[in-house]
DNA sequence: AGAAAATGTCATAGC
DNA sequence: AAGCTATGACATTTT
């Protein structure tokens, strides 16, 4: 009857979690009410079935029992208990808290005497400590279909092992409870977990120390656990997988999904070996938490989460009361919506924005690009700056002023008093020198050096088509080397290259205009040039801008395309996830529904009843009310067509 | 010779 | 108001 016993409770503990941590309240008062006096409540007393189970100290209730090894349920049991813990090293889960569940189990008359006076205080006890979740209790017991309250084990946080309301169950179950807090996942978890989470737990545990003398059974069940954990992790090979492929940092976002509860869970369960200090820790500090933690806090929530299971939905309570806000492991792992939004972007688009991104840069010359890095300067550079350009060879042909200017001369120099202009006057110290290492001219085309050796150069040069201007081919290379507006102001003997004109400040600029007798031809031209270098120059620095523009948004692309696979990538290992979870979870209801007995004894079937989780934490069994449900909503509806109908 | 790329120029808006 | 910059559109030149 001990390990029947022992079945029952770990199994219905277990579930009671599980379903809490998913925020599904499971009730079986219904079941249990009144069938089986000669069970006893796990902490308040006799001919109670139910228990409000901390999930702490629900942590490897098995212990202390001899649970058969061999038996193939534990197999699953174990594998959806390491899932569990897999999603409690998230950390912060957030759910409801408040357990309330029957455990059905016998006690001993030797028990209840161990036991004593608390189980007659233990309802009090409980009602006055259980104040943070009496709201959350007191939806539990208005719970629909929920049985008859047979008792209720509220114990306090505060309480040792067996001070408050500490009933038989929790007296001999002692070694098990303390196995409990064996498991290291609750303090590796600290670090995951919220300071408030933290701390709770750490007064829990600190609160309830286990006597050493409890140290000895716990051993074997290390042992169990070890061995029943190892087999659970070959059922979940994916998992595992899962946690090695995945770069945890990357893969889990913000918003945290059950896969992302799972590969972090599996990797601190997995790395739990490794950090060898928490499990001494842990097993030193074996505690009784407080059987139930109530509240819909967080706070609250956490030590039991901390010493959850994990949050396993079953298939037809996956929308249930999760906290979508939080980063909780049900949240995220249904938050299918993540991958929705995902698919919504119409990332599959970002294929052609990329092709198109890519063709047009493919289309840019790498040597625009690279000159196109130089800030104002990038033209000059490579056309007129650059060794072949005009201008150094205007400087090898000529050693006027002009050619100077093209080539970075510091200054107009005093050469220009042999220009052939009309009206020239000494400008050399009119205007600050021009530094062509900051200015950009980018004249590739059209410089022509011996344009100041033929000063008789006719206006018909100044057209903006600029054909061949003579027969003498040495002369023509070096006038193709001036610009059009070089060639318009030698033409106009204005006594400035374009590069000063252009550069000059706009108060030495009109100082020229009005200083030097222009004519307004001159004035116009000069006004013309000033402009038109001006937008030569912005339509380099616009080009420039364009093309990194087109560079930016192209690593951009790039980078959502890769963010976009590993999305996808994880939720394909989510979906997988969560089919298996969905699997231990129906196995384990299996489990603890075939330990369960109805009021002749027999087991209850599985296919009659179902296990439900409160949001409180309440564990009950319902039954299947698959014909009166259908008529019940067949009446319903007949009902609204009949009001639609009015 | 023609296409494509690069560059220059104009017009315009905004500061 | 003038000057300057940015930019689209178009022209011109170069490759």
């Amino acid at each position: 009857m001990q390990i029947a016993k022992k079945y029952f409770t770990e199994g219905l503990i277990q579930l009671t979690i599980l379903l809490s941590l998913i925020g599904v309240r499971v009730d079986i008062d219904s079941y249990l009410s009144g069938y089986y006096t000669p069970l006893i409540e796990i902490n308040l007393g006799p001919s109670s079935a139910y228990i409000q189970t901390p999930f702490h100290n629900l942590r490897d209730t098995l212990d202390g029992y001899s649970v058969h090894p061999k038996c193939p349920e534990l197999d699953y049991f174990f594998a959806s208990r390491r899932l569990l813990d897999e999603v409690r090293t998230l950390g912060s889960p957030r759910f409801p808290t408040q357990l309330n569940a029957w455990l059905v189990h016998q006690v001993s008359a030797t028990d209840r005497a161990d036991c004593g006076p608390s189980t007659s205080n233990n309802t009090d006890t409980s009602s006055g400590l259980e104040s943070p979740g009496d709201g959350a209790r007191d939806d539990s017991e208005h719970l629909p279909d929920s049985g008859q309250e047979v008792c209720q084990t509220t114990p306090d946080l505060g309480h040792g092992p067996c001070s408050a309301g500490a009933c038989g169950f929790l007296k001999e179950e002692n070694d098990a409870k303390v196995k409990e807090e064996e498991e290291p996942a609750p303090l590796i978890q600290l670090a995951h977990s919220s300071t408030l989470e933290q701390e709770s737990l750490l007064d829990g545990i600190t609160a309830l120390s286990d006597p050493p003398s409890h140290q000895p059974p716990t051993i074997d069940i290390d042992q169990h656990w070890t061995n029943l954990l190892s087999l659970s992790v070959t059922d979940l090979d994916d998992l595992d997988s899962l946690v090695t492929d995945t770069d945890i940092t990357s893969a889990i976002s913000q918003d945290v999904s059950l896969h992302d509860a799972m590969v972090t869970g599996a990797g601190a369960f997995g790395v739990a070996s490794e950090r060898g200090e928490a499990r001494p820790v842990t097993q030193q500090q074996r505690t009784i938490f407080p059987l139930e933690s109530t509240g819909s806090s967080h706070s609250d929530v956490s030590p039991g989460m901390a010493l959850g299971l994990a949050a396993l939905p079953f298939a037809s309570v996956c929308n249930l009361t999760g906290n979508e806000s939080s980063h909780s492991a049900l949240g995220g792992c249904l938050d299918e919506a993540v991958f929705d939004q995902i698919n919504q972007l119409g990332l599959e688009g970002l294929d052609t924005i990329d092709t198109q991104l890519m063709g047009c840069l493919e289309s840019i010359n790498p040597q625009v690009l690279e000159d196109l890095d130089s800030d104002s300067g990038l033209s000059l550079e490579s056309s007129s700056g650059g060794p072949v350009s005009p201008g150094s060879s205007e400087m090898s042909s000529s050693s006027s002023s002009y050619c100077e200017d093209e080539c970075g001369a510091t200054g107009y120099s005093s050469d220009v008093d042999s220009l052939p202009s009309k009206g020239i006057v000494d400008y050399t110290t009119t205007w600050s020198p021009v530094d062509l290492s900051e200015s950009v001219w980018h004249d590739h085309s059209y410089p022509s050096p011996a344009f100041f050796n033929q000063p008789s150069v006719t206006l018909s040069h100044k057209g903006i088509k600029e054909e061949p201007l003579s027969d003498d081919d040495g002369t023509m290379s070096e006038e193709r080397e001036l610009s059009r507006d070089e060639l318009r102001a030698r033409t106009m003997c204005i006594p400035f290259s374009v590069l000063q004109i252009v550069n000059m400040p706009v108060e030495e600029f009109l100082e020229v205009l009005d200083g030097h007798g222009f004519s307004p031809e001159q004035v116009t031209l000069l006004r013309d040039i000033r402009r038109r270098g001006k937008n030569k120059l912005a339509a380099q620095n616009c080009r420039k801008r364009k093309l990194d523009a087109i560079t930016g948004l192209q690593e951009e692309v790039e980078r959502l395309q890769a963010q976009r696979d590993r999305l996808l990538r994880d939720k394909q290992l989510t979906a997988k996830t969560m089919g298996a979870v969905g699997q231990q979870i129906k196995q384990l209801t299996r489990d603890v529904l075939a330990r369960l007995r109805d009021e002749s004894g027999h087991p209850l079937n599985p296919e009659r009843f179902t296990l439900q989780c409160g949001a409180n934490g309440r564990v009950v069994v319902q039954p299947v009310r698959r014909p009166a449900v259908s008529t019940s909503t067949g009446n319903k509806t007949d009902k609204r067509k009949k009001e639609k109908k009015q």
